[in-house]
DNA sequence: TTACGTGCAAATAATTTGCAGTCCC
DNA sequence: GGGACTGCAAATTATTTGCACGTAA
């Protein structure tokens, strides 16, 4: 956690324009504090409530939200009806594990396209997304 | 219409084990008469008010959910909570109209990766998802 | 001080489910 | 005729919003 102190996550919501409240601060302890993370608002809402950070899920959303608005964050469309979050934000593929749900990311170096196809008639490529949908082998020998 | 007159519809139901029943030739008519289509539930209830198909959310729901079990649609996920489906249940990927959220066919041939990334240990690859984002470019003129 | 942020619970939106009646085989 | 299918509305799940109070600047 040493590489996350608490004045450097508040520098960086001052830099994203958001009051470093005690909820904020808190909250992106837990995101940025270990490494790249894929998570729904339930699952940070639960880790809070272990860290005994007081905050209620509504804030944990808006919060959500708001991080996501100033790029800290970025949103992942999966099958299934909840939201991930990526704290890592900037732009990289997936892997999804079928079974659990679980995210993963794909090193850049291990994908690229081979050909960029041509946008729609008058519109410009914002950004592609990758899923790699992925499952479990059998284990063998139990 | 003439490619897709009830008869075949029926054999297809048959086939993937499903009733050719009023709601659902009726359904699969609107899906699979017109090409390769991206609708959610709600988009394919309307449809069907239209065309004076009686028919409820929920059947529309359920007809949606038993034909991407029946391997006849596709279900895609895109940013946001609404599930689209596609009536081309053959693998390809999609362009995102991000202005309106319309989804469009890519061209398989438009598209390749040039390197199929290793999966993490103990999981093999089920599939891999492509969405390309694009934009609306500003018109000239007006 | 003062506007922004937060908590709570009710509101929404998308989707699923239970049950009684209907329809295909 | 029997069991699968449908319709309706209520239930669920994920998320957003309104409002009164708390708090950072």
């Amino acid at each position: 956690m040493a590489g996350c102190p608490v004045h450097v996550l508040r520098d960086k919501l001052r830099q994203a324009q958001l009051r470093p409240t005690r909820q904020r601060v808190a909250l992106g302890w837990l995101l940025f504090g270990r490494g790249d993370r894929h998570l729904t608002a339930e699952m940070l809402f639960e880790e809070a409530k272990a860290a005994r950070v007081p905050v209620s899920l509504a804030t944990v959303y808006n919060t959500l939200r708001q991080f996501t608005g100033a790029g800290l964050l970025r949103e992942i469309a999966v099958e299934g009806s909840r939201a991930f979050f990526d704290t890592n934000a900037t732009p990289h593929h997936h892997f999804l594990v079928e079974e659990s749900g679980a995210l993963v990311d794909i090193p850049d170096s291990d994908l690229a396209l081979a050909e960029i196809p041509s946008p729609p008639p008058g519109c410009a490529i914002a950004g592609v997304d990758i899923v790699v949908r992925v499952r479990r082998l059998p284990q063998k020998g139990g």
